[in-house]
DNA sequence: TACTAATACGAACGGTCGTGCTATTATCTT
DNA sequence: AAGATAATAGCACGACCGTTCGTATTAGTA
C-alpha cells in the first residue's frame, strides 16, 4: 500500500535555520567555535544579527547546534556507510572513509572534529562536554569494531582495541593538521598506508 | 674553580619583559595565542595594560616572542639532552623527553606547540609562517635522527624516515589531545609505549 | 644632587562582541 | 480578507578588545 509522502510542513524558519547552520559549520572548520561570530556569519549570509541569534538565543546553544549538524554530516558521509561490511572490513571502511572525508575537504578546515576538540579542551561546559562526548562514542566505535572483527578471527587476539584505535585516531588527526599546516597533499595518503599496513599486519594471517 | 657570575647587566625592563612572557606561555598553552588577550594578562601580573603593551608595540610582536620563549623552553627541556645521546639512543630520548615534557605540564595546558600550530593553521600572518617553520624544523629533526641511526645500522633500511617521523608526532600529539580532553592519565603511557614498541620492531635485529 | 632616559601608568578611542528590546514583515488559520 | 502567529530587522546596551597618547615614576649617569 501507498502512503502519502508525510509532506512535512517546513517553516520559513526550519529552512534558515539549516541554511545558517550548514554555512556555520564550514566556518567553524575554519576559524573554530569561538572564531565563529554571530555578526559576521548574518553578514556572510545576508540576513540581520539579531535575526539570526533568535534562533538560538545564545552563543552556546548556536554551537552547541553546530556540534550537533557536524556529527550528523560525519555519521552520514564516514559512520553509516561503512555499516554495509562487518569485521575488518568495517574498520578499513571506517577509516578509508574519514580520510577521504578529510581530504576531500567535506568542511573547508579539514576535519571539524580536530579543529574543535582541541580548541575546547579547556573550556568547561555544555560544549565542552558534548564534543567529548562525541569524541569516546567516536573512539569507542573503533574499538568496538575491533573487538568484532577480534571475535570473527580476522584481526589477532592478542592486540589491545584500544591502543589500535589511539593509533588510528592519532594517525588521522596527524594527517589533518599536516594537510592544514603545510599544504601537505600527500599527508592522507601517508595516513591512509600506515593504517592499512598496520592492519595487514594485525590481520590473523590467511 | 669558583666562577664569579657574570654580573650582567640586566636593565629593569629586560626583567618584566621576561616575567611577562613566562606568565604568558603558561596562558597561551592553555587559552591559546589569540585566547591570550592583553588586558587579562597584565591584571594578571598586578601591571597596567599599556606599560606590559609598551614592551612589545602589537599584540603580534607578543605573539612571536611567546613563540619565540616557547621555543627556547623546548629546546632546552626535549631537545639538547638528547643530544648527549647518538642514533637510535638519541631518537628514543627525543620521544622520551617529549612525552615527559608534556606529561610533567611544563606548560599547564600540555604542549605548547600542539595547541598553538593547531590554532594557527588557517590565520595568515608572521605568527603562522614562524610556528609552520618551527614544527617542520622539529619533524626533521626526527627525520634525520632516524637517518643518522640508519646509517649506523641501528634501524632498518627500509624505514621511511619521513614515515616515521610522521607517526611518533601523530601518536605524541594525540595524547596530549586525549589527556587534554578526557583527563586521560593513561595517554602518554599508551603512547610511548606504541612508539617503543615500534622502534624496537624497526630496529636492525641485534 | 640634578639631568636624562627608560619604564610604567591612566584615561580614552574606535571597533567588535553577545545580547535584549521593540517594531516590522511574512506566513498560516479561520 | 482579517486576525493571529512566527520570523526577521533595527537599534542600543555594556563589556572587552588592541591601540594611542600624555604624564608620572623610576633608574643610571654626570
Amino acid at each position: 500500500m501507498r502512503h502519502h509522502k508525510p509532506k512535512v510542513k517546513r517553516p520559513r524558519g526550519v529552512k534558515t535555520r539549516e541554511a545558517i547552520l550548514r554555512r556555520a559549520v564550514s566556518i567553524a572548520s575554519v576559524e573554530g567555535l569561538e572564531g565563529l561570530t554571530i555578526g559576521k556569519l548574518a553578514a556572510d549570509l545576508g540576513i540581520s544579527k539579531s535575526g539570526l541569534f533568535a534562533h538560538f538565543g545564545s552563543k552556546e546553544e548556536l554551537q552547541l547546534a553546530v556540534v550537533e549538524a557536524a556529527r550528523v554530516i560525519f555519521v552520514d558521509r564516514v559512520v553509516r556507510p561503512a555499516y554495509h561490511e562487518r569485521g575488518l572490513k568495517r574498520l578499513r571502511a571506517l577509516y578509508e572513509n574519514w580520510i577521504a572525508y578529510s581530504d576531500e575537504k567535506t568542511f573547508p578546515g579539514g576535519c571539524f572534529f580536530s579543529a574543535v576538540s582541541l580548541e575546547f579542551d579547556d573550556r568547561p561546559g555544555k560544549v565542552r562536554d558534548q564534543i567529548m562526548k562525541l569524541m569516546k562514542v567516536w573512539l569507542n566505535t573503533l574499538e568496538d569494531t575491533t573487538r568484532a572483527a577480534q571475535a570473527a578471527r580476522e584481526i589477532k587476539k592478542d592486540v589491545d582495541p584500544h591502543q589500535l584505535a589511539f593509533e588510528m585516531h592519532a594517525l588521522a588527526t596527524a594527517a589533518n593538521w599536516s594537510s592544514r599546516l603545510f599544504q601537505d597533499k600527500t599527508a592522507f595518503r601517508v595516513a591512509r598506508t600506515a593504517v592499512l599496513q598496520r592492519l595487514e599486519h594485525l590481520s590473523a594471517g590467511k
